[in-house]
DNA sequence: ACGGCAACTACACACGTGTGTATGCTACTT
DNA sequence: AAGTAGCATACACACGTGTGTAGTTGCCGT
């Protein structure tokens, strides 16, 4: 559909605003980025852009709507072709999403891209119902509350992946950065944060005591502290 | 030290603001945010705003210096009264955090506020010295790199509030939400996500592939059959 | 060949917003 | 009582940016 662009290697204009804006969302973030911007990269007008996209708000949308698809479509494919061999699908869906990371990341900080994460969720939700047969104890929580914090967490670490760069020393997206964050994925993935007895007793205490806490006192005293000494 | 304000017992006009600020960043984020809106919810002028603070990027940053003097007591402070039965600081944090947590989020998401992500990292290196004292197997990863994804995915659900509070069905913020989201937590800490072998497979094919992988001709043919269909 | 339609551009407008400056006001000091 | 320093306000300017509109090119079907 629509005419091949003035070179038929290339994408068409509309394809190449798409990408464009994509890339200037995901790093400059929504509101710093610029249609003119946008255009520049994309090597038209910027009112092409508002040509095939009626707004910034509508471009954005559309971004929004080609990733949607592009998850569902590797929904289906991780469905179709799971093998037991192949558990680490996290790393796929990561190579996957390939350099839109960025613009996924950026859109669902700023509370966007609801369709993306909820595909994320149903993803999750399905490995959940395959792990969860394995497990000797029944699960604490629903199995969608679980899916979508454990999406939640790992796209954590796509969003703050300034931060984690800066703490490790080397750049997330480099090869040794991306070499050492999978290892320590695995290995927080692979052992539990806390013991069974521990989880235990913490869980009978938040169904008990669930109103005020005596943690409360102690961070209210630390709120009065901070207000004394000078700014 | 600065006078009191009209009232003795409302905060000095220079707190209000930054607490304004607090606010209005973490709800509408940093471009959004104006001075003029600030000013208004502090009950002060616009002008005030540059009087105290010389520009909106300094007032920002006074913000991070704010949060990062808070987090840093709230470091010395569980480090000092850190009792055994007292596992759950990471609750401790959150309460702490209490209602700068959307500002928080926000900032870091945005890249900024370096020096909080980072004390907190420091506040989890110290809790995994603790911790890995009583696990059989040695860690796979460097403790800081470990610390700073648990960090990262611990407030990737704080960032992505919008987006659990949609699929849950209720606000992650409410009581009920509060509950649901810490006992879903608790589940997934206590449980590895990955059986040991499971782990000791794919650790062993990732030190070995490193570089190609059999995904990359998957991942690319689902992008190659992307393009065709009309967008 | 020609009309029409879609792709694309150029230009201008309106508005929000950060920032600068001049001015009034209050409270404390000597 | 007067002066002075800090607190607070109002007003105006400059600029970026989203959006609207008119105009131009080029391709395709009849």
């Amino acid at each position: 559909m629509t005419t091949s662009g003035p070179d038929p290697e290339d994408l068409t204009a509309r394809a190449r605003i798409r990408d464009a804006a994509l890339r200037h969302f995901g790093e400059h973030g929504f509101e710093r980025t610029t249609i003119r911007g946008i255009a520049d990269t994309a090597g038209v007008s910027s009112g092409l852009v508002r040509h095939h996209f009626g707004s910034k708000q509508e471009l954005r949308e559309a971004c929004d709507a080609y990733l949607t698809k592009m998850i569902r479509r590797l929904n289906d494919q991780v469905r179709a072709d799971m093998t037991p061999d192949d558990v680490n699908y996290i790393a796929l869906s990561r190579a996957a999403l390939g350099p839109y990371q960025q613009y996924l990341a950026r859109a669902l900080a700023e509370g966007w891209a609801a369709p993306v994460f909820d595909g994320l969720v149903e993803m999750g939700e399905q490995w959940l119902e395959e792990v969860d047969g394995k497990r000797p104890d029944p699960p604490y929580a629903d199995r969608r509350v679980r899916a979508a914090l454990g999406v939640a967490m790992a796209l954590g670490v796509q969003i703050l992946h300034r931060h984690l760069s800066r703490n490790m020393g080397v750049d997330m997206y480099s090869p040794e950065g991306d070499h050492l964050v999978a290892r320590a994925m695995l290995d927080i993935y692979s052992h539990p944060m806390i013991s069974p007895d521990e989880a235990a007793a913490m869980r009978d205490a938040l169904d008990k005591v669930r109103g005020t806490s005596p943690q409360a006192e102690r961070v209210t005293a630390l709120r009065r502290d901070e207000e004394h000494d000078h700014d």
